[in-house]
DNA sequence: TAGCGATTGTTATATTATAACATTTATGGT
DNA sequence: ACCATAAATGTTATAATATAACAATCGCTA
């Protein structure tokens, strides 16, 4: 019968590997004084949104967020996550994970840039790479041919530790 | 009034540099080939995908297909556009853009691989790039982690030789 | 040529994302 | 404090992408 595991224990993300609520906070924290040194408005929606997003280790897609928002804020519709998420992705606060249209926290928002992550198949986890050798490598070849990089994507899927185990 | 190029000449693609109607009769003979040796049917619908497919260098969506494939059956659907794509893909015949939720045709099908592109913003045009380097190296990052990799996406958005002239 | 699996037809619906316009809220200048 | 303004949010509608489920047909082979 072949059970689906689905793991809550994380190898990138829960209770056994860190202190996920610390996380959550550091993150908002974080976000908190990013938008206050450039005077950008880290609103209620927007900072609930942050939240939600780093509620896991997990991408996580909009109307996911849609679901939780309208729990607490009975107008919330499409528009309402969209553009808190355009905002995040505008500080650089989360990244958007093209092979899933989903979303995640950015590890360092200090620094403007596209992600690199692992996801894991299994548990669904993502973490974040900086792999600047990566990106020189995709610079130059793009360069012989006399491309200009502006934006990339890189995401790689496949087991995390945890998920090798079964 | 900024008038908004759109170039028909081509970076990767077309007229100008080379003649691509050979470029789409290589890719439908190629693909014949390998289906036949492998023993999958390239059927009229899947071979007319993969042709419309491969009528530009631009990653083209599935609505833009069987915007086309209706003019020549009535009864296309959206099942009979994803079907094709999901055939052609696993066959390894044709890549998704995952940027840009299209699809595009595989330079190399001989050999299974997930694609690398570079995309240009303005022209529309993609090449696939062959870059061992990036893998080893994305690789190694992931198994330093203990990550085993099945797949990945790597796209870079930018300007091509071409419309950097602009 | 009967049976079987693969392919295609058909209808319906799920999921992701944006457009357009109305209303409310926050903030700086006076 | 008050107003003008821009930013943010509310609201409704719809666009764009993708899949589910079941029926009909096709093509191979026993």
């Amino acid at each position: 019968m072949a059970s689906k595991k689905n793991h809550k224990r994380d190898w990138a993300g829960s209770a056994e590997s860190h202190d996920h609520r610390i996380c959550i906070v550091d993150a908002l924290d974080k976000a908190a004084e990013l938008c206050s040194q450039r005077g950008a408005r880290l609103t209620q929606i927007r900072r609930r949104v942050l939240e939600l997003i780093w509620s896991s280790h997990r991408p996580i897609g909009a109307y996911s967020l849609l679901k939780v928002l309208k729990e607490e804020r009975a107008n919330a519709a499409p528009p309402t996550v969209y553009r808190a998420l355009d905002f995040l992705l505008e500080q650089g606060l989360v990244h958007r994970i093209q092979s899933q249209n989903a979303f995640i926290g950015c590890a360092d928002p200090n620094h403007q840039h596209n992600g690199m992550f692992l996801i894991c198949t299994d548990c669904g986890n993502a973490v974040e790479l900086e792999e600047t050798k990566i990106d020189r490598l995709l610079k130059s070849s793009a360069s012989s041919r006399g491309f200009v990089i502006e934006s990339r994507t890189v995401e790689a899927a496949g087991l995390c530790p945890d998920c090798q185990i079964n």
